[in-house]
DNA sequence: AACAACAGTAGAGTATAGTCTATACTTTGT
DNA sequence: ACAAAGTATAGACTATACTCTACTGTTGTT
């Protein structure tokens, strides 16, 4: 599919894409057979890498660690021994955010009841 | 204390918590007795909001959405009803934090699953 | 008195993550 | 055939959150 139509399927737009495209996040590819232009083709994994983006951007992973987890996932630079290793590290990132998200709530649970028993 | 004793309280550099000042986060007060100088003297909340500072950055809060927090909890500025209001809706974003990352979790848990049985 | 360390202000610079504009060429619809 | 829409590239612009530099004045130490 070319862009356009990678655009509509993930819901990022055109302009996003070329910036994930040049951060090395996904990666089109030209039809040597078309002499006419030098459009990009993207396939399935172009959708699914960008809706991953969009998950974890949302989590707070920068381009750098989306770029990691998908070399460690799609890409070829990669032992499996050494995929497992970085999907790990993600994982236990993962885990320390929740542990200080769980922490925050308590933090904010405290300001309520500061509020309530007017303590400041 | 002067900036310089926040600093070293707090663990939060000069230049930051002049930067969190004028952001509005935390606030120094001028001694009207003093004529020789404008140094702006700080008291032991500006060092509890800066450590709250440092914890809320990183689960993701903005400037914006601390200064909201801070409001909330030190401010005069809300009733008690509105500051609790505020408090409650930054607990259900914090909800909705822990979803996505326990989603992710297992987004990349399978991953994991793909590399192990060479499915991408 | 000299001088280092500290305080304030203004503004420049950096990094991250987009977002948009301009330009030029290609494809598609009528 | 022609206009509208799509594509690529380069580079400008924006927002957030710092971080640093330059400059000026004050305080503390020797």
């Amino acid at each position: 599919m070319l862009i356009n139509e990678l655009s509509k399927k993930s819901g990022v737009s055109v302009h996003t894409i070329r910036f994930y495209e040049k951060a090395g996040l996904i990666e089109g590819k030209r039809d040597a057979s078309v002499t006419s232009n030098n459009y990009f083709h993207y396939d399935e994994s172009a959708v699914e890498k960008l809706e991953f983006i969009q998950d974890a951007k949302s989590v707070g992973f920068t381009i750098k660690e989306m770029g990691e987890i998908i070399d460690a996932w799609y890409g070829k630079k990669y032992s499996k021994k050494e995929k497992m290793a970085i999907l790990d590290l993600k994982l236990a990132s993962l885990e320390q955010k929740l542990k200080e998200i769980k922490a925050m709530k308590k933090q904010i649970a405290q300001f309520k009841e500061d509020v309530l028993h007017n303590r400041c």
